[in-house]
DNA sequence: CGCTATTTTAAACGGGTGTTTAAAATAGTC
DNA sequence: GACTATTTTAAACACCCGTTTAAAATAGCG
């Protein structure tokens, strides 16, 4: 395998588990079976690096979610928020064929973006990968077409909230709810349960002021 | 005012815009107009010092929370879930005569605190303030008794996600707000947007599986 | 005042960080 | 096989970190 490639492997589950700020060049480079200098040489420094950590799993995952977000549009029915947000289900769940553990990985590199870093995540997603977010205001939009786009941008922030706090600390809640329920889950269980909760909340009855 | 407050003084406000691992004793203590070496001096350690910036607002908090949840469980009509989690607007506003933009702050960094150093945080604040806790899913568990330890496990989770990390970024979406809607929101604003959104993914249907 | 206890100070310690350098090794090409 | 271009390597660089030290300053008190 290349060395660029032994870097991204070694640098995502680092990254994930313990956040960009948290995870040093040289734990990486001793991961991954490479010289320290290597990751100045290939990447440019470490920002662009976490940059193409993300980047490996956003160029897989933006075209599917773009195509099942138009996909709910323009279905015959009106879709559902249920609807909605099961349409990210797939193409995060295909993320584990892409790498072993992607999802899970994903979404906690999500998590550590956002906290991280003070928002160079936030800024980086959308504005290069903008159709994703279009798009699903746009299905948000026909699903529940009386909230306004204000209401509409508060909630959705909420929802990126719930699912990027919760997949960032998935593995210890799976841990809970292992040890406390016996109830063993994996990442899609998690995810199976949720949906139904973000759903309900955009929903919510919109507050008279 | 006297070395340890203008400590913590700084340190709220630093931890809270940049995290607990993203700002240091030497900003802090610069930015206190104090010596380096009295953050050891008179706290012992950095970690100490943000056990003591965080039990700061949990002593003001823990008292006021934990007396208006009791109130909504011994309510003469059965409280709705809007009711319980209305419960924490007073106390959290509250915090705003105790330190100036306190209810800001102190959101911002439980969102930081659930983000960096894996998980310490929430164990502290489990473990010294396990009240706050028991009351609130006694409460929930009056208003919304169909709901199973285990979902509501799952859903209380859900919620301290949407607060906290919306919170911990609320400053750029107030602004986001000002700007793209013209609409002049504060953090009482934003509470008043998320309460109905986590009471109603609290409320919403359960799975079936 | 004089003495003790507390607090403040400047300096240093040991260690970790991202990045750069220049030489060594390897790969690719005529 | 010789020569260039790419990649890898070990070492050093400059800087920041939390913590400790021991001397200096201050406060409290009989």
């Amino acid at each position: 395998m290349s060395t660029k490639n032994k870097i991204l492997d070694a640098a995502d589950v680092l990254f994930a588990d313990k956040g960009f700020n948290g995870t040093s060049l040289r734990e990486i480079t001793s991961q991954a079976n490479v010289n320290l200098a290597a990751v100045n040489y290939h990447f440019g420094s470490k920002k662009e690096l976490i940059k193409a950590v993300m980047s490996r799993y956003m160029d897989e995952l933006s075209p599917q979610l773009e195509s099942a977000l138009s996909l709910v549009c323009e279905a015959e029915l009106k879709p559902s928020l249920h609807d909605v947000f099961s349409a990210f289900i797939a193409p995060l769940l295909n993320l584990n064929e892409f790498k072993y553990n992607g999802t899970s990985t994903f979404l906690q590199l999500l998590g550590r973006g956002y906290a991280d870093s003070q928002g160079f995540l936030r800024w980086f997603l959308t504005t290069q990968y903008p159709n994703v977010f279009t798009n699903f205001t746009k299905a948000v939009k026909i699903a529940y077409p009386e909230l306004s786009t204000e209401e509409m941008f508060w909630r959705l922030h909420f929802t990126m909230g719930t699912i990027v706090f919760t997949m960032s600390s998935s593995e210890a809640l799976i841990d809970i709810a292992q040890n406390d329920f016996n109830n063993k889950l994996d990442i899609a269980g998690v995810i199976e349960r949720v949906i139904p909760y973000v759903a309900a909340g955009v929903a919510a009855p919109i507050t008279n002021n």
